[in-house]
RNA sequence: GGCGCGGUCGCCAAGUGGUAAGGCCGAGGACUGCAAAUCCUCUAUCGUCGGUUCGAUUCCGACCCGCGCCUCCA
């Protein structure tokens, strides 16, 4: 069955197929390296990671490229004010990038391509659209896209062009870009931005003077070089970008190239956090590492992100992580007793049953699966799971069965890209004199000197660390 | 003002024209020296008001409320 997906531009629900009929192309607008992403930015790269998934598991061959935005006001700002070069502040900001994906269980783009690697492309492209007459170069030696010889401008955020010129002013009632009075039309953007003493030294010649691309051309010319100037099937970004960011490429590449810049758009809603906006005034932006400090799993992270709708504004709470935590571990314990009847080990799970390896018949687990094919339900897909998981199939099942139902519980997993058993600290993690003193208060019960065992009990839970006892041993767990 | 998204059990959340998945929390039970962990069981009529329909949470209209975007924020 073939994936089904939303489409910002027909806004519907369309069937995903690849139009050359072999590889999917597939263009995600990717980070902006200042500083390290937070889990708004993961959000959607975690639900693009997803679908890449989804249709890799269905049989699709996926190209998958996510840029590298290393040129733009914020990298450049970021690294004068570091004192680096543009280069190794970038550089630095994409290995941090690139850690924080791997944690988080992400498959690796096909390619990442650097704006910065993209200046020859970008000229070229500005060229094209001059030479079509769809754009101009203005006195200080900026290029500006002419939005008015595109007909089609608008389309994608259902913005008519004439509201786009009274919102010279937006709603704030300030007035935009007041110095940039030599466009013809206020809606017209840069393609190219005239060399200004706050770039420091990083300016490109071109056969307008020194200067640097705007942001939008960016994505045009990675695209076009990536998929060799091909229309792309799917093109994924947060709904914030779908204007100006998307609709400004589609212009930009439309009229270069003359034909369908791309066939479905892909677009994730934002994060709230606690219920209000993520803000850096408002202290809410989390990264990775911070909850990590907090004792949260990347993990956890990764399911609290993609549990909910991604068209759906997802409220990022603590009680929510802890709710995932709990969740998860569930999963896990489900696995475990599938495990314990086909008398394999969890690292046996994780290198045997998960991978992108779909069985013919997803069994019990089939409505999970069609829900991940319906435009990504991922949280119907985990609903049906913990439906199964909830029926207590495993009593009922012999090792072939259970094998079975692994390898479906693999496959779903994944596919959201969730790996087990590697989230808690257990005993064996536990320093040394933490497991001595657990020894001792195991000693003390066996000998039913519950005085001596509670107090130790009690010690060990100010060390954060909580007991399980069972029948013949103790587990230690971290709180 | 324009465009868009949403209001479902305490919290999160799926879904369908025929009387509402799931997770978390909570409660009760089993187990336990007591706990913890684990397992079992239990909790809603879907923002308001109209309309269409044999029948609407699901379709239409109005209204109320929350939120996002409107030139460089995923």
């Amino acid at each position: 069955m073939p994936v089904k997906l939303y489409d910002t531009l027909s806004r519907s629900v369309k069937t995903l197929t690849p139009k050359s009929g072999e590889t999917l192309r597939f263009y995600c607008c990717g980070p902006t390296v200042y500083g390290p992403a937070h889990i708004g930015n993961f959000r959607t790269f975690l639900i693009q990671d997803t679908l890449r998934r989804v249709l890799e598991l269905d049989g699709t061959a996926v190209k998958h490229v996510r840029n590298i935005t290393d040129l733009d006001d914020k990298t450049i700002r970021g690294s004068e004010a570091a004192g680096l070069t543009l280069k190794d502040f970038t550089a630095r900001w994409t290995n941090k990038f690139h850690e924080d994906c791997k944690a988080l269980n992400m498959l690796t783009p096909s390619t990442e391509p650097s704006a910065v690697a993209h200046i020859p492309e970008q000229i070229a492209l500005i060229e094209k659209l001059i030479e079509k007459g769809h754009a101009y170069a203005a006195d200080d030696g900026s290029v500006y896209f002419r939005v008015n010889s595109f007909e089609d401008y608008g389309r994608l955020s259902r913005l008519k062009q004439r509201e786009l010129k009274t919102q010279s002013e937006n709603s704030a009632g300030a007035v935009n870009d007041a110095d940039e009075y030599d466009r013809e039309s206020v809606s017209d953007f840069a393609l190219w931005k005239s060399r200004k003493p706050e770039d420091g030294n990083n300016a490109w010649p071109s056969p307008w003077g020194e200067g640097r691309p705007g942001w939008h051309l960016e994505c045009s010319a990675m695209v076009a070089s990536a998929f060799g100037g091909e229309t792309i099937d799917v093109h994924g970004g947060g709904i914030d970008l779908c204007f100006p960011h998307h609709e400004n490429e589609i212009a930009q590449s439309e009229c270069a190239h003359g034909h369908d810049f791309c066939h479905h758009w892909f677009h994730s809603a934002h994060l709230m956090v606690e219920g209000a906006k993520m803000s850096k005034s408002l202290g809410n932006l989390y990264t990775l590492d911070d909850l990590r400090a907090k004792g949260f799993s990347p993990m956890v992270v990764r399911y609290t992100l993609i549990a909910g709708s991604y068209r759906q504004q997802l409220n990022f709470t603590f009680d929510g992580l802890h709710a995932s935590k709990s969740a998860l571990s569930r999963i896990e314990r489900f696995a475990e007793t599938l495990l314990s009847k086909t008398a394999e080990s969890p690292e046996r799970f994780n290198s045997t049953y998960v991978g992108p390896n779909a069985p013919d018949d997803f069994g019990r687990l089939g409505k999970a699966w069609d829900a991940l094919l319906n435009n990504l339900n991922t949280a119907a897909c985990l609903g049906a799971i913990f439906g199964v998981i909830g029926s207590n199939p495993a009593a009922a099942l012999d090792a072939s069965g259970a094998r079975a139902l692994l390898h479906a519980l693999g496959a779903l997993l994944y596919a959201l890209g969730l790996e087990l058993f590697t989230t808690e600290a257990k005993s064996a993690d536990a320093p040394a004199v933490i497991m001595e003193l657990a020894q001792a208060r195991w000693d003390a019960k066996q000998a039913k000197d519950f005085t001596r065992a509670d107090s130790i009990r009690d010690d060990l839970l100010a060390q954060g660390w909580v007991v399980n006892d069972y029948k013949d041993r103790f587990e230690l767990e971290q709180k």
